[in-house]
DNA sequence: GGGGCGAAGGTAAACGTTTACCTCTAGGGT
DNA sequence: ACCCTAGAGGTAAACGTTTACCTTCGCCCC
């Protein structure tokens, strides 16, 4: 807190009453004031820097003009970006960010979700682990905190609408099948971080375990990593990547993934796309700048951002509005994913693909 | 807000007065309340899902238990570590973080100030374009705010000390060209985001020219580029890298800058480290799964954020604290480096370096 | 047995706004 | 000449806390 000047003070000092100041100041009421006392009101705030109290207006009026943020972690640009569309949309419109980064903890999701809370934000845009399992977004509801889920891909269907602003990432999984199969790939596998920790990476393995199916093809392998490089290395190893019996094609169930397991596969030598096509997902900037590029689904994420906070925002207003919004995801062309490798002569060591 | 159950409620609940209910809740007061009392409260604010008021109490405490927190960008790694710091320390001590991301405009810049003053957070933790010319900076310090700069070597000493945490810039230019030096580059160049808007690029190049100048070598060619692919491109064209008369070694003011570098360096097939060296600084983890890997001068930066929310929060309780922390940067081996090229025959078409 | 003391808890006055309601003045319509 | 209205501005009551200051009571010590 500072050199408190309050409204008070700017009356007394423009010679009028804090009624006439408030209403100055916010434009309020029909009757408005003379010019003459607007100037002299406006030199007084002028001459003694007063500036209104965010606690006192919040008491009366019973709204922060906060919105609560929370997110998983910020070391992804697909988050930042996030962050960068709420901040400019909701700045837009007078409000300010009360933000956390969860680092993917439930602990600490549901103590960022009791912070909003305790600080009466006026609403709250978050991404979490697991709707369905998030004792928090109970708590917002009892709270009718006006609230919108971002990424998630919420599934739980006893559990009232909380709306959702995110890509369909099921079909995320279908298309980079879809891709991956019109490249003659047929056999694949993916590499995830925890499901547990995602819902948006289990629904793009439903997708993708879907979309092989209706082609006919076997259901991929599937590993999941810890994130750190070590775990990278195992999982190529589990999966036989790399070797005759090894998939050919690898879906990563992000970029930053894709970005570690691209790195594994040239400390092994393993070409990419030569020997093992990589496509990842989310679109970040810097896939395209590495060699080769990396092929992925892009999300609009700065846009998912800014409908997010337009959302809550006009919930906030009371309009009525769409449950969820679906934004478009797109392909982004990249050199790290190429035709299936034909990797072994006919009498190869794996017979179960003989025609290959 | 939400379905508002106040104290007096609670207090009704359990049949004591409201001020029994905040002494117990905050644990104030040398007259404790008794056990049999603190089990009536304690079931009716679970009952009624109490929840005390931010407004209110701020209001009379004249404390938001918020600090602001206001950084140029997410998109840098850098400041999300920093972030992550921050948020980190302040969420153990209690603390909010009021977030705006300024995308280094420093018409945003004064905007989330302003903010962050209406909001009257507690304290700040900053990271301006340039330190001495930010008017923000000075309504905090008029507000007494305690407040400090992260990442920002300010240099004005007409200003009055506004602590700092930060690596000594200027160094880090010094020891790239240490480093370059050493491996016998004598035609260097270096790459920078707009010095504008960063006084940390100044320092670094200013460090870098020295060193130079110290081993009797020429004044490096500096180039500003505005962060976009095509004008990477136009700089290295300006610089003539890869040709002859170009430099055999490239500073970039940070790392994401020596990717997008790197990037257009093997478009053109100029090789790294064969015909130029490539060095950043910033020490992003994305560096080290590059191909090849990127050198870079690595920053403590999630400690950088701990670090200044502890140094806010003793300045907040009154302690006197050292006005500039200077942490320790570090040189973190990469691939992009090497041996300066020996890159023509002696009957060179470059006259100045006849020895080389 | 009385004075003193400390523990337990109540009363009420802030904190800085906003806003419903009131007062006053001036002008306009009949 | 009168009433009505509308504009301009004042008065004071909230909003939900915290906390200084009382009151009460039981206990101990002389």
């Amino acid at each position: 807190m500072a050199g408190s000047t309050t409204i008070k003070d700017v009356a007394q000092h423009a010679g009028v009453s804090v009624a006439t100041v408030s209403r100055l100041l916010n434009g309020k009421g029909k009757g408005r004031v003379s010019t003459e006392v607007a100037a002299k009101v406006h030199a007084a705030v002028e001459a003694l820097g007063y500036r209104p109290s965010a606690a006192g207006r919040s008491l009366k009026t019973r709204q922060t003009r906060n919105i609560g943020i929370l997110i998983p972690s910020l070391s992804n640009p697909v988050f930042a970006e996030i962050f960068a569309g709420v901040n400019d949309h909701a700045r837009r419109e007078g409000y300010t960010l009360l933000a956390t980064v969860s680092e993917y903890d439930r602990e600490l999701e549901l103590d960022g979700i009791q912070t909003f809370l305790n600080h009466q934000v006026d609403a709250a845009i978050l991404t979490v682990t697991n709707p369905s399992q998030c004792e928090g977004l109970a708590l917002l509801k009892a709270a009718k905190v006006p609230s919108v889920l971002v990424f998630n891909q919420e599934n739980d269907a006893t559990r009232d609408a909380m709306p959702l602003v995110t890509v369909d990432n099921e079909q995320v999984g279908r298309d980079v099948a879809k891709k991956l199969i019109a490249l003659g790939h047929k056999s694949m596998a993916m590499i995830a971080g925890h499901f547990s920790a995602s819902d948006r990476s289990r629904a793009r393995r439903m997708g993708f375990e879907r979309a092989l199916t209706e082609a006919g093809l076997p259901n991929p392998r599937v590993c999941e990593v810890d994130f750190v490089s070590a775990e990278v290395a195992s999982a190529l190893d589990s999966l036989n990547v790399g070797s005759a019996t090894g998939p050919t094609a690898l879906f990563c169930s992000n970029d930053l993934l894709a970005i570690a397991v691209m790195k594994e596969l040239r400390r092994r030598s393993v070409r990419v796309p030569g020997d093992v096509s990589v496509i990842g997902v989310d679109g970040i900037a810097i896939g395209s700048l590495m060699s080769p590029t990396l092929a992925s689904i892009t999300q609009p994420s700065r846009e998912m951002g800014e409908k997010a906070a337009a959302l809550v925002l006009s919930q906030l207003k009371g309009e009525a509005c769409a449950a969820t919004q679906l934004l478009a995801h797109d392909y982004q062309e990249g050199e790290s994913v190429g035709p299936a490798a034909t990797k072994s002569p006919p009498s190869s060591s794996d017979p179960l693909q003989p025609k290959a």
